[in-house]
This record gives C-alpha cells, structure tokens and sequence, in this order.
DNA sequence: GACCTGCTGCGGTATG
C-alpha cells in the first residue's frame, strides 16, 4: 500500500513500530484497510474471530490523526483539550464494550495520541454519562440503542459535528433484526450530517456479503468507492465429532445426550480450557450438575453460564474464562460473542448446531489468535445428529452459510426513529424522507407509507387521534417537533428494539440476586420444595414482588427450571446439507466418520422403508394401538414442517372431518388419527397453489398476530413499559397490546402496523417464503407412500416426542370462520 | 427399544 501524503507515511511508520513493538507483521488485509480508510473510502472487513480485524479498522483513524499532527502531547490528554467526537465503535454488546475500550485504548496510548476514549455503555457510572452529555470523548463506544439517544438530544447535530467515522463491530450479529435497521437510520442520519463520513463494518463470514456492505453504507452510496476487505489469512477450522462407542446402544431419539458424558469427561481432562455449548437454558444445568457428580472434585474449576443467570454471576464466570481459571464452562449462545476466552482451547457443541454459521462462530471461540486452528467438537445426542455433523462439515467445506438479510422496512422501527429525530432538533418532513430511504431497509418506503407514520407520530393515526398522549409530534411552520419535555422522556425511555417478556427475579433471602425464571415455573413451585438454578440447589420460601424468594437447600430430588425460549430449526443450509448426506447414504457412500457410525441405522431405515433420493418424499404409513400414523419426511427443518404438518392436515379435513395429532421435528412430521385419512391424490395435498391463504386459515394465525402485535407496538410507542422502578407486568402490557389490536382490528383495519403483524408471524414465525420453496420442491419430486409394519428410525423420533398439538377438524373450521372475518 | 428441547440482545430516571 502506499500513503497519499508524507505526513501519512510517517505516521504509517509510526503503526509499523507499534507493530514490531510487538513482535507481529501487519497482514495485508490490515495495509489494505488503512490505505482505503486513508483514501477516504467505506467497507466492510470480514474475517473470522481472532484475526486482528480491530485494529484493521481502528488504526485507520489513528493514522490519519497522528498525520495530521495529533502529535503527542503529554499531559494535554484532559478531556476538554482533547480533539471532539470523530471516531464512533458501535459494538452490539454491553459485555464487549470493556474489553474494546482495552483494546483500541492501547495503541492510543502508545502511539502518543491526545485523544480521549471512552463507553457510554456497560458499567458506566451515571457521572460520566452526564460528562458526556456536557462533551464527548473523541472516540467513543456505543450501543445501536445509545447511538439512538444521543440522537434524541436537542443538540444532536452539533455534538456529531466533528465526527468523521463510524465502525459497526459485529456488524452479522445485527443485520437482519430489528437492532441492525435501527443502526441503519441512525447511521443515515449521520451521514446526512457528515457528508464525507466513512463507515467500516467488521463481520464474520456470512451468506452474502454484498448485501451486509450495502445495508452498512447506505442506498444510493457510491458502490465503486466501497471495499469487501476479506483477511487472507486462512484460519483453518476443525469439525469433529464424538463418535458413540456403542452405536446399537446409542439412543434414536433424545436431546439431552447424556450417554456421551464419559466423552465429554475425557474430552474436558484432555483440554486445558474447555466451552460446552448447548442449545437450551435447562440443559446447561443439567449437564453442569451431571458433570459435577461424576468429578466432585471439579467443584469451583467448572461453571456454568445462561442468559437468565444475574449479570454479576455471568461477568464472574466470563473474568474466570479469561484468566484462564475454569476447566470447563456449560453454556449457551450466551457465550457466542463477546470477551476474548484466550485459555479456551477445546469448544464442545452437544447437540445439533442448528446451523452452519453458529457452528462457525462456535468455534472460534477457540484458537483465539491469528494462525491458530479453532476446533469444535460435536457432541450428538441422538443417532441422526450424526448424519447433522458430517452434514455441518461439509457446508462448511463447500462455504454454503447462511445469509442474513436486513429486514424489510419496519414501520415500527421506523416510527420510533421518527420521534427520536423530532426530539433531537426536529426534521421537515421531505429532507427526512429522503434521508430515510438512503436505508437499505427503507429503499423502497413508498409515499404512502411514509405519510401514515407521520400520521402516527402526530396524531396517533386514524384511531387514536382523540388521546392527547398519541399526538407526540407537532407540526410548526412545516417542522416536526417533539410536543413536550415530557413526551420526550417517556419516549428516551422506551428507545430500543428489544421487546422480552418481563420474568421472575431469584433472589436470596439475605439479599443476593441469582438471575431469573418464567412465572409459570414458578407457579407450581410449593413453599418448601428445591430446585436447581445457576448450578445451585435452592429452596423456594415464597413468591413476592415478583421475585422467588430463595434459600440454600442440601438434599437430592430437585426440579430443573424451563423457560419459554425461541425455537430454532435446522437452517436451509444444514437441512439441504442432511439430505445430501442421506443421499450419499443411499448410494452406499460411507465417506465420514459420522456417517461409518451411523452406517447400522440408516441401514435398517432403509430395509423396514426407505432412504429417500433427492428428488423423493417419503412417507411412511403406520397402524399402532394409537391409531393411523402418517410421517412425513422433508427434511426441511422444523419450522417449515410445523407450516407443512399444519396445512396437510388442513387439506386433509377438508375432504372429510378429521381429527390429528402432530408431532414434529427437524426431519419431518407426523400426522396421528383415529381413523385413516383420505390419502388419494397425494400431490394435491402438497401443492404450492394457495398457500398463503390455507396458511392462514390453517394456523391460528390471528392469534400468533396478536401476539407478535406486542412486540410492533411497543418498538412504535403504542406501549409504555413504564419507569425502570416501576415496570409493568407482562401480563399487564399484553392486555393494553390486545386492547389496541382489538380496535384497529374492528375501526381501523388497514393499520400499517397490524399489517406488520401479520407479516411478522408469517416471515419470521411460520418462514413462508422457505415453506413456499420446499413446496415447489415437494412438487417436482415423486412421492412415495409406504406401509411399514413398525415405526423405522427415522419415524420413531416423532413418536416419542410429547410435544403433540391436538387440532380437531371441527375447531379448525370454527377457527377458520372466525379468522376469515379478521383477515378479511 | 428408547423422555426429558427450545437462544441471544439494550435502555432510561432520580432521590435518598
């Protein structure tokens, strides 16, 4: 790379003594950034964790102000003589914000630079945050949420008038929610301010890169000045997996996975620094607790770590981690992202890693250094997470990972930056518009649209214009503002896209707080009666104030806690991945380990059935005791299965009444009733023609509106959680939330915010796009219907699952009716 | 011939 002036390249210089300070060589893709930082242009690095991405996009700042003779100065660092806010790192994460201050801080400090840094997030002390509302630092560390504050205050612009660049620190993590569409407006708003500002986005790998950069930079940027920077260095990532000893003994079914525990014993004694993901909150204290009773003496070396544990639990264990004092740590995905684990140098994933980039992310969280190979071992806990694993390897070989897309233009996201932007310093509607639109996610915002939110912000929409509180803009010679001081801080209050259910606090009797648990575990807890939490035995004494009043308790039989978490099913990728190992399979292709193993039992599915081709459906049709059984084998992963299971037994009733169970899992589903189904014309069943429609009507679709419904209004402002002291129940809010659904349903029904919904529960809940591609699947594919004697190892999983919804076909209608008048 | 599925993430106030 070259410098464009003398003063860069002696301040380059000065980069390559920090360097050699240090023992390293800068890497390409490093020179590579700095010079285009230099030359003034935006972009995205992308490389895997642990290959120095940091100080790729931070030093170009640092170079450029050591250039410009930003020259050291000791002694001139107090904060008001150091230069204003130019440089802004967005990290997604409170417990990373320590850590990034540590690390950019360090080459400020070396290269001599008068410059003050500082986080506005995490454990900051209220003083310092009233420091920075009276100056900001020069380089700051935010939160999308806290970047969306310091919009809202008055003298927004003025405050961001130095700024020259913006950096998005795990810029995958956000992209495609709510949070990443929040960043993209108020990254839109900073540009507008700063014309020349430059935004570099750091990413792991993900599906497609392209759309990451253009959500980073904006609609309308200038694509031929943007830079995909990609490390060259290759980091080499190992996938293994725990082989069963025993495969005839090894269970077909089951998550848990216990039978590998003497494995997974071996696997911690061999390691130094051992991560166990695991993909439930329960299932970390159970394999906490299992480990520790098969090596007691491990107690105070191994810990365990979810996100409903307290904070102060979660930064004990994380400081452990680091310093390299823990052997093993149980988690969850609590442990993705975030503080750099050094001394980690074995991750375990037990159980299906669900997808190809998780399992990615996973593990590098060890090898947490350039050059170093990162190795995750997986753990299965049933026969076919084994064809799961060869399947994750091999996706992961051939770079198929999942994509993730921005979201498409949120009214409800967009609602709430409107009055951020009418409390910081007001707007006129046009130049907002325009502004708004240079968001990848509001690219296509149509006038119509645009003008029923303002509509909203100001007077509450069609519906609610008779509440004073709905108006929380007003309109001046054509400027929006913010009505009142009050409005303004109930809405500061309420910034932010994350909408949680309101949970149960855990707390000791003498005083400390040990984390949460949903109320309805709570509920059937006795005064007197233990459970395990946090990897504790405790004692339940009472319910009050919202919070379970604990003990230390010593004794046995416990009860583990459950929690209402999201559902996540086998990604595209994964799920093509599988069937492409099951067709190897079926040709007698045996290539990996996993597959040698699971080799006995794909072999008995394929003598009591089948194995299906690529470009077959297979189902398998059973008379038990239970009754008729019809499984259903797409291997589309669960979601698309519910929509699958859902709409064919829809179909199915409408030829006749009829009454089914469901059961239903990562591979297919089963359909249960009393008596036999109409089966003929099979194809029909499966045709793609009118999904969304018999979607709809097959799901309780208006209730799964009306719930997410809570989730819209709350991002827009319709609900007010109420103060940090005073929370409002969720019992509470989902009352005001049904309310409001209710009478836009009935006066209003055109709501844009209903229409969200709506689209919420079919994109995000039901993936009716990926249900709509497996169909068009299913219909170039030959269906073959077999009857088996006995359940075969494949329908046997969903035999045993409980989880079995029962949906008469006489509800079903009832329902349909009363959904037909609601979506009419 | 088999029981234990369901993650993560942030922010604000003010007075004792």
């Amino acid at each position: 790379m070259t410098a464009g002036t003398d003063a860069q390249r002696a301040a380059l210089a000065c980069v390559e003594q920090y360097f050699a300070a240090r023992g390293w060589q800068p890497f390409d893709f490093q020179r590579q950034t700095w010079a285009a930082y230099l030359a003034g242009r935006s972009g995205l690095v992308h490389a895997v964790t642990g290959a120095g991405k940091t100080l790729a996009v931070w030093l170009g700042p640092l170079i450029e102000a050591l250039a410009e003779g930003d020259a050291a100065a000791q002694g001139r660092r107090a904060r008001d003589a150091s230069p204003p806010l130019r440089v802004l790192w967005i990290t997604p994460l409170r417990a990373l914000a320590a850590d990034t201050e540590q690390a950019l801080g360090e080459p400020i400090a070396a290269l001599g630079l008068p410059w003050t840094l500082e986080r506005r997030t995490g454990d900051t002390s209220s003083s310092l945050r009233a420091k920075q509302k009276a100056r900001l630092p020069t380089a700051l560390i935010t939160t999308p949420e806290s970047l969306s504050l310091m919009l809202s205050w008055p003298d927004a612009q003025a405050r961001f008038a130095h700024l020259r660049c913006v950096i998005v620190d795990e810029w995958h993590e956000l992209l495609s929610t709510k949070r990443g569409t929040q960043t993209e407006l108020a990254l839109a708003r900073l540009r507008r301010w700063r014309p020349g500002l430059r935004t570099w986005g750091l990413s792991a790998t993900l599906g497609d890169l392209g759309v990451a950069l253009r959500a980073l930079l904006g609609q309308g940027a200038d694509e031929s000045a943007a830079c995909l920077i990609r490390a060259d260095l290759p980091k080499q990532i190992v996938i293994e997996t725990l082989i069963p000893d025993q495969i005839e003994r090894f269970p077909w079914a089951g998550h848990l996975g216990l039978t590998m525990l003497p494995r997974v014993i071996a696997a911690i004694e061999a390691n130094r620094s051992t991560l166990i993901f695991t993909n439930t909150r329960s299932q970390t204290e159970l394999w906490y607790q299992a480990i520790l009773e098969a090596r007691p003496e491990w107690a105070g070396q191994i810990a365990l770590h979810h996100g409903s544990l307290d904070k102060t639990e979660r930064a004990f264990v994380e400081a452990g981690l680091k310093e390299g004092q823990l052997r093993a740590v149980v988690c969850t995905s609590s442990l993705d992202l975030g503080v750099d684990f050094s001394p980690v140098d074995c991750v375990l994933q037990v159980g299906s890693p669900k997808g190809v980039a998780r399992l990615l992310q996973r593990a590098g969280r060890s090898g947490h250094a350039p050059g170093c190979p990162s190795r995750v071992i997986g753990v299965p806990t049933h026969a076919l997470e084994l064809v799961e694993f060869a399947a994750a390897r091999q996706a992961a070989q051939r770079g198929q990972i999942e994509a993730r897309p921005p979201l498409n233009k949120p009214l409800d996201v967009l609602a709430q930056h409107v009055v951020t932007i009418a409390a910081g310093g007001g707007f006129r509607a046009p130049d907002l518009f325009a502004e708004v639109r240079t968001a990848y996610a509001y690219r296509d915002l149509t006038e119509v649209e645009w003008a029923w939110v303002l509509d909203f912000v100001t007077r509450g929409g069609q519906v609610l214009n008779a509440y004073p509180e709905f108006r929380r803009v007003v309109v001046e010679d054509g400027w929006y503002r913010v009505a009142d001081e009050a409005t303004a801080q109930r809405h500061r209050l309420s910034i932010g896209t994350i909408v949680s259910e309101s949970a149960i606090t855990v707390q000791y009797l003498k005083g400390g707080k040990l984390g949460t648990v949903e109320e309805s575990f709570v509920s059937w807890l006795k005064p007197g009666e233990c459970f395990l939490f946090g990897g504790r035995l405790l004692e339940f004494v009472r319910l009050r104030d919202n919070t379970a009043w604990v003990r230390r308790a010593s004794g046995r039989r416990a009860a583990v806690p459950r929690w209402m978490g999201g559902r996540m099913p086998l990604s595209t990728e994964l799920a093509g991945a599988f069937r492409a190992q099951i067709e190897a399979a079926r040709q007698g292709r045996w290539d990996e380990p996993e597959m040698q193993a699971v080799r006995p039992i794909l072999e008995l599915q394929a003598q009591r059935s089948r194995l299906p081709a690529p470009d077959e459906l297979l189902i398998e049709r059973v008379r038990t005791r239970e009754g008729h059984h019809l499984f259903v084998f797409p291997f589309e992963g669960r979601s698309v299965h519910e929509g699958l299971a859902a709409l064919v037994a829809f179909r199915l009733s409408r030829r006749e009444p009829i009454s089914f169970s469901f059961a239903v899992n990562d591979y297919g589903f089963e359909l249960l009733s009393p008596d036999p189904p109409d089966i003929s014309d099979l194809p029909a069943l499966f045709a793609p023609d009118g999904l969304a429609d018999d979607l709809v009507a097959s799901l309780n679709a208006a209730e799964l509106a009306r719930r997410q419904f809570r989730e819209v209004a709350r991002i827009a402002g319709l609900l007010f959680e109420g103060l940090p002291s005073r929370r409002k129940s969720t019992r509470q809010l989902q009352a005001s939330s049904n309310l409001f659904y209710e009478v836009f349903s009935k006066y209003d029904p055109d709501n844009l915010l209903l229409v969200q919904a709506r689209r919420e529960v079919l994109e995000r809940q039901l993936e009716e796009s990926r249900l709509m591609r497996a169909l068009q699947r299913i219909a170039a594919s030959r269906i073959t219907l077999l009857d088996v004697p006995k359940p075969t190892p494949l329908a046997f999983p969903l035999m045993v699952d409980r989880l079995r919804e029962q949906l008469s076909s006489e509800a079903l209608i009832e329902r349909v009716r009363k959904m037909q008048s609601q979506f009419a």
